[in-house]
DNA sequence: GTTACTAATGAACTATCTTCATTAAAGGGA
DNA sequence: TCCCTTTAATGAAGATAGTTCATTAGTAAC
């Protein structure tokens, strides 16, 4: 309107872009990528349309950003707390719970990645893709822990173990996000870890089983004879 | 450009949407959702770009009944195919392996199907969706006979398996799909369906363990007296 | 042959994202 | 204090693509 525009406050580059980013990560999630627009996000910033495009290559390029500011928050203290856990179980769980709990906390933000960020193109070469890996790494050095402490199977394909549990936390999720269910992390958590662990067929009361039937032969065995084993076959 | 337009050639409605459908789903699959434009789409089936609003309400909706015939033509003969195969794992496997199967074949379809139309706010009220629901509750059934049969665990929660299960197989995809990975669907499926049944631990080994106690038992109770077994506890 | 119906057109419209020439605030040196 | 360089910020114009709609003309029924 005004041919001359004066009084404008300047910031610093960084200053700027954390208000764009901030602004941007709002309007994103409360009306999704499509639904946000640049003049939105401008208006929440308090600079105009344009300006945005003086820090960020386009509208993509800002989700792919307000979503790495946000994955780097969420992610800064799990290594520390996963450190305080002991056993294979407990830490397992732990990294289960923790995807659950993200989804719980900020479901919108992870429809935006699960979505979005993750689907395109070029997501490989981001830097939310690197963090990711890094944290789903954690996941596989503690099923290589467990098979050199000798609780996982030697066989093991890590990157398949990692991809049967995120995946199955992630499809879990799927009610929660795109319906009308709800999700409830420590329940979730303890039973995923259960059927990972344990599988779905009955090992589980083989397991019963053979200690009962190692009971029996010792009390036999310790009977008739003071030797406690012999080898055969 | 000429201000009379004849020679049209004019279809009844089924059959210009068929056309039409045919060529979206070319565009589509070679383009992907943003690269694909309503002007080549209409260019290809041999139409303008106005024509297709008379059967579709917008590019989302096309791309949502395109992804619903390649799903319907895909799903035909599993049910006949599955009645063939007899035993819970080779059940079981053969779930896992057609869905393997389907993202070796199509893969630019499934990232569609996976990233637009399952990410959709309307997608349980599509067709895709209930087709979806229908083949997935199969896995559930055969899972149901499995504990029937006692063969698998009586406790299990039967859609957490049906996630562990699909979201292992999908994000196992991810990096065929969006990476440089390649996919064997005989092999993963192997693999899973093992990985699924019997777990990550190591109770397979005490499988083994109680074949071998249980003939030691045998063989010493045999040795002593007649009488094969007795009641204990 | 006339009429009613509707497939199809294509130009205009709309909504956003994106670009860029221009403006003026901020900071440093003489 | 003034000038000069740098660059944050503007805002209008541009570009692209999805969408609408009044108009045109094939087709079939009577």
């Amino acid at each position: 309107m005004s041919p001359h525009r004066t009084g404008v406050v300047r910031l610093s580059r960084e200053e700027r872009m954390v208000q764009i980013l901030a602004a941007a990560t709002d309007e994103f999630r409360s009306a999704g990528f499509d639904g946000a627009s640049m003049s939105a996000i401008a208006r929440r910033a308090g600079i105009v349309e344009g300006s945005i495009y003086r820090f960020f290559d386009n509208k993509a390029h800002l989700l792919t950003q307000c979503i790495e500011v946000w994955y780097e928050e969420m992610l800064e203290h799990y290594a520390a707390e996963l450190a305080r856990i002991k056993g294979l179980r407990a830490r397992l769980r732990f990294m289960i719970w923790r995807h659950l709990k993200t989804v719980n906390d900020d479901p919108e933000m992870c429809r935006l990645m699960f979505n979005l960020v993750r689907g395109s193109a070029d997501y490989r070469s981001t830097e939310v893709y690197r963090l990711n890996s890094l944290y789903t790494a954690r996941t596989m050095d503690i099923v290589r822990e467990g098979i050199a402490s000798g609780e996982l199977r030697r066989d093991l394909d890590l990157r398949l173990v990692r991809d049967l549990i995120y995946g199955g936390v992630e499809h879990r999720v799927w009610n929660y996000l795109y319906g009308d269910g709800e999700l409830d992390p420590d329940n979730v958590a303890d039973v995923l870890v259960d059927l990972v662990l344990g599988g779905i067929d009955t090992a589980e009361e083989t397991s019963r089983r053979i200690a009962s039937v190692e009971e029996r032969i010792r009390a036999k065995l310790e009977g008739n004879r003071s030797g406690p084993e012999e080898d055969e076959n």
